[in-house]
DNA sequence: ACGTTGAGTACGACGGCGGTT
DNA sequence: GAACCGCCGTCGTACTCAACG
């Protein structure tokens, strides 16, 4: 009982938990008003205080040990400096590069991230109108001053709702007609970049394991994919591209896919995967059905990560700049949130052709 | 020019951007008082207010879009039913499922996470004071409810220091004299699983690579590696146990000089490696330096991980409940900010060894 | 009339208490 | 005399305005 920092007394224990200073309390130490002590912490510029005066609330304010209250200063200031994440999932490794970027400038702002990861809450069979009120909750109750959705996880319908809603709002790695803000990478130039080493490496039967057509992001990469074969006067069988989840398991059933739908004399000799997970699923589909890679098959994967080192063999990739995409979203979002106007961007920085093992030329014959 | 929010004069926009309706904006509409309509919307049991109010209520809040502001509730109320969670980087798939168990838990219970990555914070040159200032921030200035501090990466003494302000505090996998609330499980027993694996495959020279002793983690998982030894009454060559960033970057250096430091015949057969990303690391590091796994040396990764499946050779892993962990934590961060009492628990839930392809019996002579 | 400082109120919701029916 | 419901103070800070010297 008597066990520590009740402030004297006999026994009665007022106060049991030391309440935390408030500017008040400074006040009444430094024997100025609150307004005083606020002018002087917050070290307004438009008001002058004289030094003394300065002196004691400073002083007071180390001793109580005074801490400004973030919840009524954002009640006060309608500012949370809290901005809202929502990535997919933290399994891929380049929403975690994203992530590390948007992190990096908020804490370089002084900012603080809220991070949904959506396939968490997703799990469950909420409905659309009971997930949007999960993502609203974040910014229109003023949990958070804007809104970082990163790549394609929302449905258009619920992202234009929150924007309807008046919810500053940055999409990552996607557009959507009415939406302001995006932040991107140039997706159809990278999946060219992909396809032209294999065509520089003779390929011409190339399948495509992508993710479907919901999102922008998707539908460019594909034509990027699409184009880079046109431009080389190739044909593209149906039969080669199919559509998965962007992870291991989807790459696996893509690739296996790809590998009985065609007679063995029209599969292709290489295949382009739109993610890094796929890509290595598909490497575990070629391993179970004995293609060797890439003697038999060359796998390029989309989105480069210290892994692809890894795998059997090293995976070819290409390199994207999510530190610096995840960067531009935050920067952007900061400016929504003060009501400026944003933009669609696309992310400056390299994006480049990793080679490493899981390439080379077509067996010949 | 005209676009918007311009405070300015003439035209006189008055209401540029419509401001959110409040508890006094529906109060009116239903002409009933701003109490009544927080007792409705809150569904308040203690008080009894009659159907028909209720609905008028209900209606108005419905017709102006209502939704309490959570940093008015949150001022009001000294919840903010946010709760902060630290981690070192999400680099590691570990604490990626860790956050993962965090976030289903606080989804569940309606609670929102806010992400901090401890390696980007600091990034940069911090102080002490500084990034305890940075964590202080977090939940000292009511931000969150509670602070779960996801392993290591924390000093001792900034962890002490938190914990005597009085922040609600929950440690992931750690533990620390003073500090009550953490979770964790059986680290040693988790590593004898892994060593004796070993063992009982004629192994007798077994390396360690761990990271460091500054954390009770590390030492429980060293610890268990040394019990399993010596209750096979082997010996422990110090040249053979190394301690290095639990990074790919740092496996790689720990058995390149494990592989180097020994003379030749007494080089180990077989590494446990004491996080999946050294183990990794590992096999880089016996892939250049020539020597074959699982059939010149085997390799042991403690935590789990799809990408092991997909490796060169796939990693013989021990898998933890790392999930569960999360949850537990979560569940306990919200008993810490109701000022219950908390404990130093062992997260039930299975720890077993995933055999794969990188450990096999040493070479015969 | 100038630099300093205090008083007062708004931010939006909660909740105790007391007054009506 | 319960059942309903309104009044008002409170949470801690920011900021306008006026008053002080």
């Amino acid at each position: 009982m008597a066990d520590g920092r009740s402030t004297d007394g006999r026994v009665a224990d007022v106060e049991p938990v030391r309440r935390a200073a408030t500017l008040k309390d400074v006040a009444r130490l430094a024997g100025v008003d609150a307004s005083t002590v606020s002018r002087v912490l917050r070290a307004d510029p438009s008001q002058g205080v004289r030094d003394a005066t300065r002196e004691r609330i400073l002083d007071a304010a180390r001793v109580l040990n005074y801490r400004a209250n973030a919840v009524a200063q954002s009640l006060r200031t309608r500012r949370t400096d809290t901005f809202a994440v929502i990535v997919p999932t933290l399994d891929n490794p380049g929403f975690v590069e994203v992530i590390r970027g948007i992190q990096a400038e908020a804490a370089a702002a002084g900012k603080l991230v809220l991070l949904v990861e959506a396939d968490v809450i997703a799990s469950g069979d909420l409905s659309l109108a009971r997930r949007e009120e999960l993502f609203a909750r974040l910014v229109l109750d003023g949990r958070a001053d804007a809104l970082i959705a990163a790549f394609a996880t929302l449905e258009d319908r619920l992202v234009a709702r929150l924007s309807d809603r008046g919810v500053p709002l940055v999409l990552v790695n996607r557009r959507q007609p009415g939406i302001p803000g995006s932040v991107a990478v140039d997706d159809a130039h990278a999946a060219q970049l992909a396809v032209r080493h294999l065509l520089d490496l003779g390929h011409t039967r190339i399948g495509f394991v992508g993710f479907g057509d919901r999102t922008d992001t998707a539908r460019r990469r594909e034509q990027g994919y699409r184009d880079a074969m046109a431009s080389a006067q190739l044909a593209v069988d149906a039969r080669w591209t199919v559509s998965r989840d962007p992870s291991r398991q989807g790459g696996l059933e893509a690739t296996a896919e790809i590998l009985s739908a065609a007679p063995p004399d029209a599969v292709p000799t290489a295949i382009f995967c739109v993610s890094l997970l796929s890509a290595i699923g598909a490497l575990a589909a070629l391993r179970e059905h004995g293609v060797a890679v890439p003697r038999q098959m060359s796998v390029v994967a989309f989105n480069d990560h210290e892994i692809a080192n890894d795998t059997a063999p090293p995976l070819t990739t290409v390199r994207l700049p999510n530190l610096e995409m995840g960067r531009e979203a935050m920067r952007m979002a900061m400016r929504a949130a003060d009501g400026l106007s944003v933009a669609q961007t696309i992310v400056e920085g390299p994006i480049e052709l990793v080679p490493r093992a899981s390439t080379a030329a077509p067996a010949s014959g």
